[in-house]
Parts: structure tokens; sequence; C-alpha cells
DNA sequence: TATGAATGAGCGTTCATTCAT
DNA sequence: CATGAATGAACGCTCATTCAT
């Protein structure tokens, strides 16, 4: 502003000494993908309200302005944060190899599939568990939420039914209820390891009690849907 | 200048009317419950980080510097704020009815204690969130952290001997493992209830579908355990 | 990392959807037309402070960019601004009827004008506001001001002289004060209205308030130079 | 924040050595009031919007947050400081000599004061501009104004009435016009004297030029309400 | 002629906390 | 026991402006 008096001396900012990156500004593209994946790891560590836009700007190597360029506001931010790590988990999903010819086995590998991602990825727990404690709001704005959600279910839907036409599952299990199952028990034990660990006197960290617990995580869903394991 | 007589100024405080409460002060027993209480609604809602002293004292209908006083500092009510609502739940988990000659009858009756409470107390589930965001560093402080788990998991371990000694329950299943998985279904249902309606194009908050959900964890965990149900 | 392919970013701006106008770039002269106009909107709106470039540049439906472009910088074209309003205040006073022979007629004319000029073009009052609290020091770089001047008081000048020479008018009445004294009044009642109407209790946007004042202010005037007006 | 880590290099501020006044706290009054003035002082001088809570508190030689405490926010600030400068502008009102057998004295005394006051107190100008800028929106928050105004406007009314059971006042004109009609005309020439003196090319600052201006008002006044003045 | 990207300073406001009685 | 006053750091966001093509 013309009139205005400029008085505050000139803070000495850590993020003043980017690397201009050779002589030219970086791509448009670059900046928008660090800022997004520091945004993931910034709230994944602090939470919405505890990931400050200069604590993404400067793990991004970039400014506090540019997240404004990029994603109009802090909001903006963090659904294509949300928009992100479900894109991520749905392409990891799809890998995942399921077979209608064999029921059990495509069971035993979406299992251990999204018990493990869950556990690999503590940042989709966090940021989930953020955006449950602002109600949802975020994901409201993604039109793709449920697109994801159908293939997420759909996949443990076919493999049910594949199931229960070769006689080897229940009738009456929906696969709605298995798939909140099988998320709840791998998520559950990923969100609440520090509270548990203290709780039980026993580090859930440990590679071998995690894999303790997908061993029971199987038994307990193969289980439910009524299948007789081989001992 | 012509100044003339000010009255006395009137500092602006949201949390205002404050009642005088009669001649004499309110008791200090009061005013730590009413701010303690206060707290576990307001971090239930906001958060550790998004809840404010300011928000906390206004709520309790007290002031900032009460809180200092009486918890040293917010860390230090939240702390307090664990402990309170792990006293309650263990409280309340404590009149639920454990028979050793009734094993299954007993298992039903704390997996219906478990989910309903998960679901009745909502400012459990957001705060032991905001806990393991800020990766157990409180209950850490809590001496009394063991002493509450092992009550809740000694319940599940008696229940289960009982039925193993019965021949109803299977041998291999943990204590651990199966509190775990109680907890597990009837939290997650609770903390990702948001993310989940989006993502499931389904509202649960819904009785009946918070009803049939209990059902099937009836019927997860008791299929777990090995016990045959009757049709 | 799963990153996969990215779409090409898309940053967020406010102002948005620039007509593409076609296959040729919208010309110089219409570029640089819409972006006054929309400045002198918008500094009417929010005065020079509160119009920032953003606001301006979409109101134009522009580009920030072009400001600094057409206008050098934000200074730049406020200068600019001032001079149009004042170009145009100007264009449309030169079209009152003036007439050596009827002094009178004249001088009620021109009190219409500016009466009325200031009420239908409130962009000019707020925009003068502004450059006063800025202590003129954007007007200071028009060198056309005196020259606009010399001819809205000069038109005061002539009306004055041919009143006197009819001996209509006082011969102690200088034209500078007359101006200034129809400007005062037509300009008051614009500048102040909002204040002005809380204060009286009365709302002076009613065009029958309006009209009224543009009465009196003709008897006040008429009065001032020592013309008796018939009853 | 507990967990928040602090990165940012400690800015020097400014008002970080302000002057600890002996060795105890600055008296609430004292802050409040210091705080008012210097908010008075930068907003007449910047306007609303250049005029910052920065430049306020350091001018108060305070601090940013005792501005929030005392007055919420910046707008209560300015709504206050509206009341201040309507509350000092009544109160020197009221010293004015007002004598019902000398409606013509009384008269001349109340367009002196008005006239003066005006140019003697351009904070009050500059902030009922602003004020006017923003629409009255601040004002319309102080239950006072219309109060105010009443009194201001009733000294008219008892002049006019007294002069008109006298016969030296024409029946015909209204207080509130007449009110208008002194407060423009010296409202007018404070306001806008930087633009002013540009375009006429003439300092309107030198005080022989406004002690002319003075008379000139006193005399379009007097004609206005059908005074004969003698020569 | 026009544009997308980047920049550092400043904005109003809220934060947890301490001082002094 | 309780309180009003004060404090410095950080917050999300907007500002006018420049860089590089």
């Amino acid at each position: 502003m013309a009139q205005a008096i400029k008085t505050k001396p000139t803070p000495i900012k850590k993020s003043a000494n980017v690397k201009p990156l050779g002589t030219r500004a970086r791509s448009a593209q670059l900046t928008r993908d660090s800022v997004l994946k520091a945004a993931i790891r910034v709230f994944a560590k602090y939470g919405l309200n505890g990931g400050s836009i200069e604590k993404i700007s400067s793990a991004a190597k970039s400014h506090d302005r540019m997240i404004y360029y990029y994603f109009g506001n802090k909001e903006g931010l963090f659904v294509a944060v949300l928009e992100e790590i479900y894109r991520r988990f749905n392409e990891a999903e799809a890998k995942v190899n399921i077979d209608a010819k064999d029921p059990v086995g495509s069971l035993k590998r979406i299992i251990t599939f999204i018990v493990y991602y869950y556990h690999d990825h503590p940042e989709f727990v966090t940021i989930l568990n953020s955006e449950n404690l602002h109600r949802g709001k975020h994901i409201a704005k993604l039109q793709l939420a449920t697109e994801y959600s159908s293939t997420a279910i759909s996949v443990f839907r076919n493999i049910l039914e594949s199931g229960q036409a070769q006689g080897v599952f229940r009738q009456d299990v929906l696969a709605r209820d298995l798939y909140m199952m099988v998320a709840a028990l791998g998520y559950f034990y990923q969100s609440n390891r520090y509270t548990l660990s203290a709780f039980l006197g026993e580090k859930l960290d440990a590679s071998d009690t995690f894999e303790a617990w997908e061993k029971f995580v199987m038994h307990a869903v193969l289980s439910t849907v009524g299948y007789k394991e081989e001992v």
C-alpha cells in the first residue's frame, strides 16, 4: 500500500533460503505436487488444526502463498489431500488379485492387503481421523467418494457371492459388514496403537505382534463368513 | 483535551456472565469439576489442538486462569481428561454382569456393553483419537492406565477360560485379541462414521443400522471363539 | 510411491473465466478501458486501500498483471482514475446551458447540475474522499487539474459578472466562494448520507427528500448572491 | 500448543521495548484510553482500512492483543472511536452560548463554532468519511447516535424559532436544512481541502483564507434565513 | 500483447500462558 | 480462592508486486 509506513523489521524466514532450482522458476506441476505431498505428511503428523500452512509450505520448500495459489485455502488443500489418499488406496487395491474361482484365496489376499495398507500408511489413518473430527465436512465436497467406495465394497461382494455359490461361505453375511469388519480390525490396530500400547503394556509396533494380529484377523473373518479352516 | 470522566473500562470477554453464586465463592471442587466436564466436551468436539483454553473456560462458565490454577496447563488438563474418561469407562464396565457359569451370556453382555458404550460416548472415541495423534504422550503420565486395562482384559480372560473349560470356546484365542476385536468393531463404527457415511452413501447414524451392526459384531465374535450359534 | 499421472495443476483464481474473445486477443484499448472502469467502481466502493488489485482485475474480467502493464502500479491506476472522473465531470458540465443574458437562469441550471451530478455519481464523491485521505498526493501528478478547475470556476465567474452587470446580484460575492458553496451543499449530502441518516433518524436516500434539498440549495445560493426570489 | 514445534525466529518487535511504567502494570483505564486515543489519531490519518491494529497498538505504546481485550475486534474499536468523537463534538457544542433573546448572535456563534470545530478537528472529518465509505455499518451499532443529533438539531430549531418569533428570520426555513447547510460548508472545506487546493491552485490551509471562508459562510447562512445584515 | 508462477511483507485475529494483586 | 491485565508467538490469509517466458 502506498501510504502505509512499513515499520516491522523483516523477520528472518527459514523458507527464505529456498534453492532457486537453477535459474528458472519451478514448474507448476512440481510445486503443486510437492505442496500436496508435504501436506499429507504434515496433516498426518499434526492433524488438520496442528498442520499449519507454514509447516506445510516449508516442508514443501515452497511458500505459504503458493498454497493459496493452487488450493485456494487450507480447506481446499485438505480436500485435495483427502482425494489423493483415497485415490492412492484405490489404486493399490486395484492391484490385488481377485479371482472368482478362488473366493477363499481372494478373501485372504484382500484381508492381508487392507490390514497391511493401514499399517504401512499411517497417514491414511490419521488424516481420516482428522476428517471425522470435523464431521466429514471436506469429504462431502468430493464427488468421487462414493465412486471409490463402490469398487471397494464390490470387491467384497464379488468374493462373497463366489464363495456362497461354491457353498464355502454362509449366505447371511453382507458385503458391507464384511468390508467394515476388515477395515475396523486393520484400522483400529494402527489408529489406536499408542493408547493400546500404554493400556495393554505391550508395544504394538513390534513386527511379530503385528503379524500375529494379521493372522488373528484372518481367522476372525473366515470364521465370520463360516469358512472352516483346516488345521 | 475535552476527555472528561470515563466509566470503568469493560474488557470484552466472550465467556462473560459468570454467575456470582450468592455471597460465597463457588467451592473449589465444583469449579474443578465443571472445568473438567467442559474440557471433555470441548476436546471431544474440537480435538486437543482445536479445543482452546478460552473455549473450555467459557463452556465451564469460569475463567482461563482457573484452568491453570487447577491443572497447571493445558497438558495437565488433558491428562486429567484422559484419566476421567478411562475411569468412567471402567466404572461402567464393572457393572456388566460377568458369570463364570455362563461364558456365552457373559461374552454377549460384554460385547453389547462395549459396542453401545462407544456409540453412546463419542467423546471417548474422539479424545482417544486426539491422544493417539499425539503419540500417547499424555497417557504415559497416567500411572493408572495399565491398572485400568488389566481389569478390562481380565474380564475377557475369565470369560474365555470359563468357555474353554466348558468346551464351548476354542482353545487358541487370546483374551487380548478378543478384547481388541470387540473394541475395534465398536470403535471404528463410531470413530469413522462420517467418512464411512460419505463413502458408503448410507447414514450410519440411523439407529436400526447401528443395531444391525451390533448383531453382526455379536455373530462375528462368537464365530471367532468357535461358538456355534443356534439358528 | 504410487503417485501416477497428474493432470495439469489448476491454480485457484477467484477472477477466473476470462472470455477467450474469439480467435484474437482483446484490443489493448478495450482492456485498458475495462480495467479503468472497473477501478472506478471498485475504488468507489472500497476506497483506495480496500480496492485491491485483485478485486479490480477480476471485476474487469482481466488479470492482475494487466494493471501493471497499462498503469505501472496501483498508484498510476488511481491517478488515471482521478483524471477520468474529473474529465467526465467537466464533459458533463460543458453541456450545461450558460447564457450571459440570463444569469439567474444560468445559475439555477448550474446549481441543479452540480447537486444532481454528485447525487448521481457517488463514485466521484467517494474517490475524491479517498484522494483527500491521502492528502492529494495523486492529484498533484495531474497537470490537467488546474485546467479543469479554471473552467469550472469561470462558469461561476461569468454568471456572477453578468448578474452583477445587470444589477440582480451583489457585488461582494466571489466566484470561488460560490462554486465552493454549491459544491459543498451537493457533496456533503451525498458524501455523508449514511452518517446523516443515522444521525437525523431519516433516510436521505428518499428521492423527495433529495429534491427538497435541491430546492433548499437553490434558495440558499440565490439568497447568498442577493437575488430576490418571487414567491 | 504442546506438540507444535516452534521454528520461526523471534521477530524483533518495536513494541517490545515498552516502558514498564514503574514496576507495576499499567492501569486498565490508562491502557484503554491510550488505545482509544491512538486509534482516533491513526484512523484519522490512514482511514479504517489503512489504520492497522499494529499501527494503533504501537502508537498507544501497548500491544495488539490489548485491543482485542478491550474492544473485541477492530470493528468494536472503530465503533468506540465513532462514539468518542461524537461525544467530544457534543460536549464542545454544549458550551456554545445559545440565548433565546439573541437569535442572531446565537446563530453566529453556532456557525463559528461548527466551522471552526471541523477545521480544528480534522480527525472528526476523516473518520466520518471512513464511516460513510463503509455505508454507516458501525454507527448503526451506536444507540446514542440519534440522541446526539437531536441536541444538535434542536439548537438550530430553538434559534430559528426565536428569530422567527422576533420577525428577523424567514418562516420557511427548516432547522434540519440549516444544520446541514452549516455542517456542509464547514465540513467540505476541511474534508476536500487537498483536492480543492490542487483544483483551485490556492492553498486552503492559509489561515486568512479560512477566516475569509468563515465570513462567507456567515453571510450565506444569514442570507438564507433572510436576515438583513448591516454594512 | 499477454500470461502463469512466484514472492515477501503485512493483515486481523487467536493462541497458551504469566504477572500482580 | 479468584481475578483482571498483560504478553509474545503463531495462526490463516491477502496484499502489491516481480520474474520469466
